[in-house]
RNA sequence: GUGGGUGUAGCUCAACUGGUUAGAGCACCAGACUGUGACUCUGGGGGUUGGGGGUUCAAGUCCCCUCACUCACCCCA
C-alpha cells in the first residue's frame, strides 16, 4: 500500500469520544478516592534524562526505554567514529527518554524539592511508555494511576496505599474477594523474605533475580516447571529443590507464622513485617483483599520491602502492583527517604470492566441539536443556541440548512435525545418546536422553558 | 525474544478442490413527502483482494519474500 498508514503506531491508540467517556469516568473515581486519602496531584514531564531512568528497572527495563535521538549538530558529532575507531553506542546518541513509570520521576521530584511536606503523599495519573511487544491488555503507551507515600517506614503507609487502591476498585464496582462473581485479590510478599529463601536454599546472590522470576511462575508452570527453569538458569538441582520445598505446589506454602519463627533472622523479620501489615490493614478497605503469596516476586529492581500485586479472575496479568522502595530516592540525593506506593493500570481496569459490563450509562455528546430553516438568519440561530447553553444544555447548532429531514437524521446519528426546530413561526414568538427523537413526539414551547424540559428527560 | 493465526469496500464477512466482469449485510449518497429522522421501496458511488516477486493458458485462492495486525508464551500495569 503506497498510501500513508492512518493507524497510530503499534501499541498506541486514539481515544474517540466513547472511549474517553469510560476512561474519564474511571479516572474521575480514582482521583476522587486518592484525594479522599489525602493525596495531592503531581504531573511530571513526558521526557526524563536517561541518567534519571537508567539502572532503576533492571536490565530488561533499560531495554524497554524509548530513547530520544540527539538532534542536528549534536547527532552529527555523535555519529562520527571515535578516536579509538569504535562505533558510537546508544549512550552516545541519546541522553533523554520517555518515562517508563511514575515512581522514578516521583523519586526525582522528592529529591529535587526539599520543601515538600515531611510525609509527601502524591497521586499521579499519566501515560508511560515501554517499547514492549503489544498484547491483550498490554500497550506501548498506557496510563498508570499511582499513589505513593514518601518519608516514613511505618507500615501504616503500606496499608494506606493498599486501602486506597482497594477503595477505588470497590467504588468502581469490583466485588468483595469472596464474591463468586469475581472480586479481586491483593497479593503481598516481602522482598527480604524472598531473598532469605533464596539464600537459605543455597542459591548464589547473583542468581537471585532469575530464581525469583522462575519462582513467580509456580502457579502457571508448576513445581516441575519451575525446577526445570531454575536448573536451566544454572542453579544446582539440590538448591532448586530446597527452594521449592519452602513452598508447596499450590503456592500456599507455610504460613507467615512459620516464617516468622524460622531459622533465618532476615526472613523472620520480613515475615513479622508482613504480619504487622496484614494486621494494620485488617480493619481497612484492603483488609479482606490481602493475601500472602510467597511466590510473588515482581520484576522492578527498586523494591526493598513489602510488594503487592492485584489479580482478578479472567485477567492474565495484573491490574496493578506496587511495593516499598526505601532506597530509590536515595539514588538521587544524599538523604535516604523511605517510600511505598501502589500503581493501578488504567487499561487493565478498563479491560476487566468492559468484559464484565460494569460501566454505568455515561452521558456524552449534545443533548439537543438545534435545526433551522433557510429563512432563519444564522445570527438568530446562534443567539438561540447561546441562550440554551447559558441555561446549562449541551447544544449543537446545525451549521447549514439542508432539508429538515436531513437535519433530524443527523440528530439521530449523533444520538442526541432532542432536536429543536427553529422556523419563522417559532422565532416570531420566541419559542422552539422540541422533538424527542426516541418517540417522535413534539411540542412547541417558549425558549426559556426548553432547558428545564430537556433536563427533565 | 519464541510459537501460531489473519490480511478481500468505511465496518463485519462471502467467493466449491486455481476458472468469465470479486459478492452480501451494515454504513454512505441520491430519489416518492420542498416544515419532520430512526421502520419500508428504488437507484448509485465505492476494491490494482496489504505490498513485491514466482508457478500457471488462468492466482483473492498455490509457493517465496516483505509489511501490518492479532492470539498464546515470556514479561509486565
Amino acid at each position: 500500500m503506497s498510501q500513508i498508514s492512518t493507524k497510530p503506531p503499534s501499541g498506541m491508540r486514539d481515544f474517540l469520544a466513547p472511549d474517553l467517556a469510560r476512561r474519564r469516568h474511571v479516572i474521575g473515581v480514582i482521583a476522587r478516592v486518592y484525594e479522599s486519602f489525602g493525596f495531592t496531584p503531581l504531573e511530571t514531564p513526558t521526557i526524563e534524562n536517561l541518567s534519571t531512568l537508567l539502572g532503576k528497572y533492571g536490565p530488561e527495563g533499560d531495554q524497554l526505554l524509548y530513547r530520544l535521538l540527539h538532534r542536528r549538530e549534536r547527532l552529527a558529532r555523535a555519529l562520527e567514529p571515535k578516536p579509538d575507531g569504535s562505533r558510537p553506542t546508544e549512550l552516545d546518541l541519546s541522553d533523554e527518554g520517555l518515562r517508563y513509570d511514575l515512581t522514578v520521576p516521583l523519586a526525582r521530584v522528592v529529591a529535587n524539592y526539599g520543601e515538600l511536606p515531611a510525609f509527601y503523599k502524591r497521586y499521579q495519573i499519566q501515560p508511560v511508555w515501554r517499547a514492549d511487544r503489544p498484547a491483550k491488555g498490554r500497550f506501548r503507551e498506557f496510563f498508570q494511576c499511582d499513589v505513593d507515600i514518601c518519608g516514613t517506614k511505618s507500615l501504616v503507609a503500606d496499608a494506606e496505599v493498599c486501602g486506597a487502591v482497594a477503595t477505588v476498585l470497590r467504588e468502581l464496582g469490583f466485588a468483595k474477594p469472596d464474591d463468586p462473581a469475581g472480586g479481586f485479590q491483593i497479593h503481598v510478599n516481602h522482598r527480604e523474605l524472598l531473598r532469605a529463601m533464596v539464600a537459605e536454599a543455597g542459591i548464589a546472590a547473583e542468581k537471585e533475580g532469575q530464581a525469583l522470576i522462575a519462582l513467580d511462575k509456580l502457579d502457571k508452570i508448576g513445581a516441575d516447571g519451575v525446577k526445570a527453569e531454575l536448573i536451566e538458569k544454572g542453579i544446582a538441582a539440590e538448591a532448586a529443590s530446597s527452594l521449592l520445598s519452602m513452598i508447596d505446589d499450590t503456592g500456599a506454602g507455610p504460613s507467615l507464622d512459620v516464617w516468622a519463627n524460622g531459622p533465618s533472622e532476615r526472613g523472620a523479620a520480613a515475615a513479622r513485617e508482613l504480619q504487622e501489615l496484614l494486621s494494620i490493614a485488617a480493619g481497612g478497605p484492603a483488609g479482606a483483599h490481602l493475601v500472602f503469596d510467597p511466590t510473588l516476586a515482581r520484576g522492578l529492581s527498586y523494591y526493598t520491602g513489602p510488594i503487592f500485586e492485584i489479580t482478578c479472575a479472567g485477567l492474565a496479568g495484573s491490574m496493578g502492583g506496587g511495593g516499598r522502595y526505601d532506597g530509590l530516592i536515595g539514588m538521587f540525593t544524599k538523604r535516604q527517604i523511605p517510600a511505598v506506593g501502589f500503581s493501578l493500570g488504567l487499561e487493565r481496569v478498563l479491560l476487566v470492566m468492559e468484559e464484565r459490563g460494569m460501566f454505568p450509562p455515561l452521558a456524552a455528546g449534545p443533548q439537543l441539536l438545534l435545526c433551522r430553516f433557510p429563512d432563519i438568519a444564522p445570527a438568530a440561530a446562534v443567539a438561540v443556541a447561546t441562550q440554551l447553553r447559558a441555561a446549562g444544555l449541551r447544544v449543537e447548532l446545525y451549521a447549514d440548512t439542508p432539508s429538515l429531514g436531513k437535519q433530524l437524521q443527523y440528530a439521530n446519528t449523533l444520538g442526541a435525545p432532542f432536536a429543536a426546530i427553529l422556523g419563522g413561526n417559532e422565532l416570531a414568538q420566541q419559542s422552539l418546536t422540541l422533538k424527542r427523537l426516541a418517540t417522535g413526539e413534539q411540542k412547541t414551547l417558549p425558549i426559556a422553558d426548553v432547558a428545564a424540559f430537556v433536563k427533565a428527560g
